[in-house]
DNA sequence: CTTGATCATCAACAGGTGTTGATGTACTGT
DNA sequence: ACAGTACATCAACACCTGTTGATGATCAAG
């Protein structure tokens, strides 16, 4: 039950890139299937220079991957890495409801 | 089953705290239960300036929380809330398998 | 081959982020 | 009151990030 687990840094880069508003949005549109870049453009209303910036980010961090159609390049969500992010915030803390009863006594600071 | 859902803003806020390697080790230490600035100091081996500043940012995200006894401050985990980070990230795809067939024709952009 | 459309890349800029060393604040023990 | 410890805040700096407008690459249609 843990056929690809993530190293910290593919953790911290798909973290900081699903992070920001413009690619949080790109996202939920390719939630609903693939999309080319120009509907991206006409549907988020932003300059096609910033999608391809955010794509790129996306893409990096292994959230999207994408495909050339023609003249046309459809972007879309890689299958799994929510459910795979979700698993991963879920065991960094070992859901211990003990856990902050553990500490009883004071710091040995110096 | 959705008692406190969770805003854009503090969504992204929370995920960009994460995704930090510094705030990422903080986390990981809080979840073995309470511990003061000087203790993750040592635990971290980071200069005391630097951890003030990421766990103020960690603070303002809602991660974490702190309390004060005597000269120390103590800070823990907030509870719940990579349980739900995780369930909003996993909310965030509707986990649909036939999703990437429902786009059958191409593009209309112009 | 030329034109027009889609997309990527670049340069330049503004603003944000993380680090370090110094200073400020609050508390404790003497 | 004084000195020392724990922590926050600040200033300065380097670096990263996101936006915009221009340019380049690739493809399809005529």
């Amino acid at each position: 039950m843990d056929p690809t687990t993530l190293t910290d840094a593919h953790l911290i880069a798909a973290l900081q890139a699903i992070a920001e508003e413009t690619r949080l949005a790109l996202v939920r549109e390719l939630a609903h299937g693939e999309r080319c870049v120009c509907e991206l453009q006409s549907e988020l209303s932003a300059a096609q220079s910033r999608l391809s910036f955010h794509l790129r980010k996306l893409k990096e961090a292994g959230i999207v991957a994408d495909r050339r159609d023609g003249r046309w390049v459809y972007y879309r969500l890689v299958p799994g890495v929510f459910e795979q992010l979700g698993e991963a915030l879920g065991q960094l803390v070992p859901a211990d409801p003990w856990r902050s009863e553990l500490q009883p006594e004071g710091p040995r600071c110096r």
